[in-house]
DNA sequence: ATAGTCCTTCCCACCGTTGTAAGGTCAATG
DNA sequence: CATTGACCTTACAACGGTGGGAAGGACTAT
């Protein structure tokens, strides 16, 4: 089949099967003639592994290491264990970023009255995170309970880059 | 000051700054007679905002209006709590994703022995998602309460671009 | 004068995906 | 047989945001 057929079978793009077939995470095509791409259910069957594999958010050399294990008969299943953990372990680490940045917005935006007037505790929190102007050790209106701690400017999410 | 300075004042890179500049987030630096960009604390102040901006997962064209708000005398604070509102939201569907593909590889994991053996069931599940081999309505063991449902190839995660 | 640190611009890399453009191929129709 | 439309091919650029590095000029301190 082509790969029209192969992508639409898989829940892998065109592009993208030809992406994959150039940074090697699947092996060329076979090609016709002509020179068009040529797959069998086999192929498909690899995609949608790489489609579900991406779905749960495996980084491309995290797939190829699946791949590998997924091909290899004496792999153990403590080694794809382990991968699926360090995803787990990764995407708890990116949660926690997250959640973070939503706690300190959220305490910002309950500061804020929302109204035709320009005055805004959002933009000041902005402009001079430690003015000790009533948010800095307040009241905890409204915080649901477990709730990171929610601080501008005093570290905790520096990293920026590879958040997600 | 050089930008050298700036940057470490403000705590975005030399690098960024220049980046800043070229894509027109802020205003073109003035130049000595040698060519150097020039700061001063206004300018400062400016790229502490931004680089508090983007610690809260701002994008470079949200923090473009949050400056064209801080900068606006006759803003709204409903316009900027709007805009944070709507951050929060983003994060919020983000984490849901993130959480989602975190329950499916919990389940998962859950099932699978990781010893020296090599059959791992999830490895079978990336193979063949709907293969009902126990997994697709089985026992639920150890999940949460509250847990999303985690199950793989139908639906609810299928965009797979842009989850942050 | 020289060394060392800063600045400048320019290009490249990351990651995964999409878009577009210019051209060749296939299958079905008139 | 010719044309059309849907498909395929390659190649290149873009996205977001950040870092790295090279080549060359400018500044500062000895």
């Amino acid at each position: 089949m082509n790969i029209g057929d192969a992508a639409a079978r898989s829940g892998v793009s065109a592009k993208m099967i030809r992406y994959y077939e150039q940074i090697g995470l699947i092996a060329p095509a076979a090609r016709t003639a002509a020179g068009y791409r040529e797959y069998d259910q086999r192929d498909v069957h690899t995609l949608g592994f790489i489609a579900r594999s991406r779905d749960l958010g495996f980084s491309v050399s995290e797939i190829s290491g699946l791949l590998d294990l997924w091909r290899k008969k004496d792999r153990r299943s403590a080694d794809v264990k382990a991968l699926a953990e360090a995803r787990i372990s990764d995407l708890y680490r990116k949660i926690a970023d997250l959640q973070d940045m939503a706690d300190t917005l959220e305490t910002l935006v309950s500061t804020c009255s929302g109204n035709d007037r320009p005055d805004c505790p959002i933009l000041q929190e902005l402009e001079m995170p430690d003015s000790d102007d009533s948010l800095a050790c307040s009241q905890d209106l409204g915080r649901k309970p477990g709730g990171r701690a929610a601080h501008l400017s005093r570290g905790s999410l520096k990293q920026r880059r590879s958040i997600v």
